[in-house]
DNA sequence: ATTCTGCAAACTGTTTACAGAGGACATTTT
DNA sequence: AAAATGTCCTCTGTAAACAGTTTGCAGAAT
């Protein structure tokens, strides 16, 4: 009846506390708040969040599931290091992605949908005349789950999502240069004109050269360091207090098993 | 010293429970020993498994994020039930995967790698020959695995093998018709024609035909309903006294969010 | 007869408690 | 002085207990 469905009492118990610890936990890591190699500390985490231990080790696991997380038994779960490799390889899965989502787009893309990409090209070159890195990067995230929601599947848009959540292991930020901006997004142009000239194997092509043009931006622009240093200090016992710690990097193991 | 490294006292704790209940969890999903839709009673699972609830619920959740199972607040996990749409969205992905890992493998396959699909091939033809059905599922198994090692990358095959396990939520077995065998080795040889050609184009043609071949191969064999009727069955109270049972279904809820 | 209400059992979500493993530091030994 | 070793302490892994919710059934009221 009422407008807003709020429980006069306690608010409704709508999800878990795993699962709000799982949604925090990941929007942590990403953000960089605690960077590849660190040790969950599952006490920590639990004071931190609030909670107890019970729901964390939940959200972990769910993590380590999902990738981001790796795990060794008795000694502690880790936010996983993605080596130069790794990264490459996940560049080249989303290229995958992109170019078959945008092959299946081309012919079946109705008017609605071509407008809707149209409309965030020119999003992004009003951003991208603006210098207005940030609005552009959301955009350009817009436009390729559209692409993704669009051309393929709800299932490939998690994959896709997911893959790119394992990129943000490995870069700290998408560095938009001003110029790569331009350079991006001419080749969004050449993707949508592919689909709406419903030319299969074109929109495929430029799909594909997007993803790969955005890899080798990305390559070009980092520490030619195949490796990342990773953390290396080793905090001793104080900062086992934990007196306003959450987090508390050990050796970092970069990948143990998998 | 020993030929087998086993610890005079306990075993040793080389994994964790909670990995053991997941992999024990997945494998019952997986072999239809629990159907989709049924409800995952911890306390029971718990119990048949001998461990605790604590270990059920990190293996659930951990599940739940790699999709096999659908959670519901204050309800339960449930084997997923993939619809045919859904199901047909999962084999499109593999097309594309498998036309990637083709085409790069193309490139760059070295005459051994070659000579081990050239076995694996052979191998099935002689299965076709003697309709040894069990034997030309697992060399196809490994055959696409391989594949997928070889041309893209430890991901890709993770990534692969995922998108599998999640159609066997929707095919209970894989139906190896004879005549199927042949036609599907077939495609094999011809996939590793072109890449021996080296022909990288050929080669993902290829590979991307197979897998919608097999696509194809299913979804004629399959019964025409679009969606499974799923349990209906309303168990009642005798089932849940769970004297023997593990597992009790309720209304089984599809797709509950995602 | 049907529907609604109230009670009870079961199950999920969470917290707390306990045992074993691993690491760091101090002491001892060579 | 350097290496080895012993001890303590923290943290993970697991189990058990506790609170809240949902579900099913029985009985009452219409």
């Amino acid at each position: 009846m009422a407008d807003s469905p709020v429980s006069p009492l306690h608010i409704v118990r709508t999800q878990s506390l795993a699962s709000l610890v799982a949604d925090e936990l990941e929007r942590m890591i990403l953000s960089g708040e605690i960077p590849p190699g660190t040790r969950l500390n599952e006490q920590a985490l639990a004071a931190r969040l609030g909670v107890s231990r019970g729901p964390v080790r939940e959200a972990v696991r769910g993590l380590d599931r999902s990738g981001l997380v790796v795990t060794v038994v008795n000694q502690g779960s880790f936010v996983r290091q993605l080596s130069a490799e790794e990264a490459m390889d996940v560049y080249d899965l989303r290229v995958a992605l992109t170019g078959y989502a945008c092959e299946r787009l081309a012919g079946r893309a109705t008017p609605e949908q071509l407008g809707t990409l149209e409309d965030m090209v020119q999003g992004m070159e009003s951003a991208a005349d603006s210098d207005d890195a940030a609005r552009y990067y959301a955009l350009n995230l817009d436009f390729h789950s559209a692409l993704m929601s669009m051309g393929g599947s709800s299932r490939a848009v998690r994959l896709y999502d997911d893959l790119g959540k394992e990129l943000t292991l490995f870069r700290r930020r998408a560095l938009v240069a001003p110029e790569n901006m331009r350079e991006s997004n001419a080749e969004h142009a050449a993707i949508l004109h592919a689909l709406a000239a419903g030319d299969a194997a074109a929109a495929r092509m430029a799909g594909e050269a997007h993803i790969r043009g955005g890899k080798r931006r990305f390559a070009t622009s980092t520490p030619p360091a195949g490796t990342e240093p990773a953390g290396k200090k080793r905090p001793g016992k104080a900062a086992a207090r934990g007196e306003e710690e959450h987090v508390q990097d050990r050796d970092a193991p970069g990948e143990p098993t998998r």
